[in-house]
DNA sequence: ATAATCTTTCCAGTAACTGGAAGGTCAAGG
DNA sequence: CCTTGACCTTCCAGTTACTGGAAAGATTAT
């Protein structure tokens, strides 16, 4: 599969998907012409960048959740760890989004005149309830 | 309150904080020895920027948001508007931290041998279930 | 008084892309 | 066969969002 297609599929510009491959990602193989050939595989791992990225994971820490999957040198005890880490962290940024979506749903559901809502939107949004 | 002070409360680095006021995010006051002088009201909006920007907004979008309390000339129907665009990106990111922390669940759930565990983390990490 | 710990500005460097030039490849139409 | 347009390649420069460090002034602690 050409690079567009793996840009269509992953949502990623193919300049991003070129700049993963040159900070060593992933290395899909090359055609006879030169052209990059990606595998389902790859495509899983880009879709994987992706989301991961957009959710606020360094691609440090992108580069360590691909490794949970792909690394069989690391012993288990320390991939068990790693993804505990994570875990914590994702329920960290879950807990952070339902906040910022509850203050967004005040604010959608009050604000309904013709001028500014009079619903204290920052108190709510900088986690101190 | 000093930048010191503002920083250990908004879990944002002085770097940042000062970045912040240089594109224009917020404007401290000054104490008469030069020093910045920062209000609850620009903590708030600190923490607000150090969670949002953790969540994968961009610095623009941070801007926006912020703009939802703030700008009290923009029309009502244009603050519900773009709230309920970011309710609908807010939703989508908690449904993808999910599928994110439902992976990683499974995985620590299931890698407590020694060598790596037979689960396909990236079919369900890069969100085709 | 002096040392340690702030704070300031400024300038340079890094991370993670992003845009554009210059050129090679491929599939479709004349 | 030839050309046109949409791909693809590499390379190099520019942008966004910080981050580190120097040089110097202010504050606090002994």
């Amino acid at each position: 599969m050409n690079i567009g297609n793996a840009s269509e599929r992953s949502g990623l510009p193919a300049k991003t998907i070129r700049y993963y491959e040159d900070i060593g990602l992933l290395k899909p193989d090359r055609a006879d012409n030169g052209y990059r050939d990606y595998s389902m595989s790859d495509v899983h791992k880009l879709r994987f960048l992706q989301r991961s990225r957009g959710l606020g994971f360094s691609v440090e820490e992108c580069r360590q959740l691909l490794a949970l999957y792909e690394d069989k040198d690391r012993a288990s005890a320390d991939v068990k760890s790693m993804a505990q880490s994570k875990l914590q962290e994702v329920e960290r940024k879950i807990t952070e989004l339902r906040e910022l979506q509850h203050t967004l749903n005040h604010l959608v559901a009050h604000c309904h005149g013709d001028q500014r809502p009079d619903c204290p939107i920052l108190e709510n949004i900088s986690g101190e309830a």
